[in-house]
DNA sequence: AGCCTCCTTGGAAGCGCTCCCAACCATAGC
DNA sequence: GCTATGGTTGGGAGCGCTTCCAAGGAGGCT
């Protein structure tokens, strides 16, 4: 009795432990999981439609945060990136049927991403990055519309009224919910949002940097980017339509990744904890499994919306 | 018999795949696990000196090349992120003696790491990435100090006398390789390096910035950062000391990162397969693990040096 | 037609652990 | 001194798979 049973005598677990310790035994994790049909293992799964986004600092952050959390807890996470080459349904099957996880995060599964049904379908406890809409979905997000809008009045009040935006990828609940921010506050202020505004990209430096050359004909004084790589891209290409950040373009991104810090201007920008993000998703998805195990039914739906916080730097105008 | 048995009759094999089928079947894979005494799970194991490296475009490049590997190979991949929140000792046991890992990555352990005698100790067949002077380590590097030649022998070529480097930080082989190229073909052109042009860096945005602003008291002609990074860093600080990127001073960097292009100039490096690293070092193991289990004894060891290959770009001035 | 061989198939043991239960011992109360 | 009680310990079953072996069946040979 290993397990810290509570009726054994001190005599004898000091007798135990002596004989491990002589031994150099461990205890053999494959068959204490297949006797408890529990393994201390998460899954963190990466879809396909973000693995391409894996190198965005995000990520790697995200990561860190997740990984600390298992660290402290005594799991282990499985990184599962959908890469493509293997079809997806066979990626389902080996997340959600492999047997071996005990819970699984799915990192920015986008509304329709078949990764969530079949969870769902083999009841494996599961929490999502980012909101979704199913009820019974837990997530852990960040105020996406709130910071977008912090990003959007702070423009305004600074004296702009064109301003344009650069959207995540729409298909993507933090690029809607940045661009529904952004539209909400500018609504707020009566200020037109026509389209030649709004470019969609797709969270890269090249992106942002594309989009931005488009924007550059609206001639906008200000643009909203809604992520800090996107910004950083928007930067180069104002620069290169030889204008000046912040006096001619001011600029504000989200994420405060580390490089906002180490472009010039400082960028401003909307911080969100992402670090804690994973970390939070990891310790919610362990106390749901351990709910679980303990009660014995599924538990009750736990949702988390971190605040995220406006950092004002040069590249606003403002400083 | 699910597992490909020679002997089974086609007409049996199909009854049974019909009511695996049927029945949605799939197998256990922990029972699975126990019987064979093989998980098909690989374990990721980044140092701590390195843990805070991981938000470097390297880690994430090379990560998706593993996992890719890993998808291919229907094996799946343990993270393990030494934090530094857990004592190490802890740590590596818990990668060592999991039970869980049929073998482990070690990303770039240094060369003191205590993380390969413990996998030595538990006879977890093992790849590093970087080299390791241990005859019975396998390997996957990249030719650093080739790379660092060619770096600094185009900018030579360019004609410049005075060249600076900022090296990685000296306790990892790559920052020990890449320095030592460095100086050698200094020499081989008889080129002196005194110690005012030599300054220690830390692989990272920041660490390149700082040494840049102190070699910059030297006045060199041009730089060669030993990674991407660091290079950026570097004409960061060059640009705050009011010179110009190429014409007052040449940079050079190494790794060949995606904001490479997006810097501007666009930058001059040494080019390495990252993520072809990852998907080698993955392939490795699985062919020693699979080998082992065949021939019943440990194989040969096995080691890869990939070829660097210098890109020339805008930021050492011949173009 | 009988026998041998090879192919096929079902069954049992075992991987190393947990969990449960029954047996045990000691102590205390009557 | 005997039983009741509670705390302690050892033993057996079972987790779901693989692997090995023996029994059964089909086919080919003499």
């Amino acid at each position: 009795m290993i397990n810290d049973h509570p009726n054994v005598s001190a005599a004898t677990r000091a007798r135990v432990e002596a004989a491990i310790e002589k031994c150099n035994y461990r205890p053999h994790a494959v068959a204490r999981s297949l006797a408890t049909s529990r393994t201390n293992i998460l899954g963190m799964v990466v879809p396909e439609s973000v693995t391409k986004l894996f190198t965005d600092p995000y990520f790697p952050l995200m990561l860190r945060g997740a990984t600390e959390a298992c660290n402290r807890r005594g799991y282990h996470l499985i990184l599962s990136l959908f890469t493509g080459s293997i079809e997806s349904s066979v990626m389902h099957d080996r997340v959600a049927r492999s047997g071996y996880l005990d819970g699984v995060i799915a990192a920015n599964a986008s509304l329709d991403d078949k990764l969530i049904p079949s969870l769902f379908e083999e009841a494996l406890p599961f929490v999502n990055i980012g909101r979704h809409p199913d009820d019974r979905v837990n997530y852990v997000d960040v105020d996406n519309i709130g910071g977008a809008r912090m990003a959007t009045e702070h423009l305004i009040r600074q004296g702009h009224r064109r301003i344009a935006t650069i959207s995540g990828p729409l298909d993507m609940t933090p690029g809607q919910d940045r661009l529904d921010g952004f539209r909400e506050m500018m609504s707020t202020h009566r200020l037109p949002v026509s389209e030649e505004l709004v470019a969609e990209g797709d969270f890269t430096e090249a992106g942002g940097r594309a989009a931005m050359m488009q924007l550059l004909a609206a001639d906008p004084t200000a643009v909203f980017a809604a992520s800090d790589s996107m910004a950083i891209g928007a930067i180069k290409a104002i620069r290169a339509a030889s204008k000046q950040v912040p006096e001619d373009v001011a600029v504000v991104g989200f994420d405060d990744i580390p490089s906002a810090l180490t472009v010039d201007p400082e960028l401003t920008t909307v911080r969100q904890p992402i670090e804690r993000i994973g970390q939070l998703a990891v310790d919610t998805l362990i106390d749901l499994i351990e709910a679980e195990a303990k009660e014995g039914s599924p538990s009750s739906t736990r949702r988390f919306v971190l605040p995220t916080e406006l950092v004002v730097r040069g590249s606003c105008g403002s400083r």
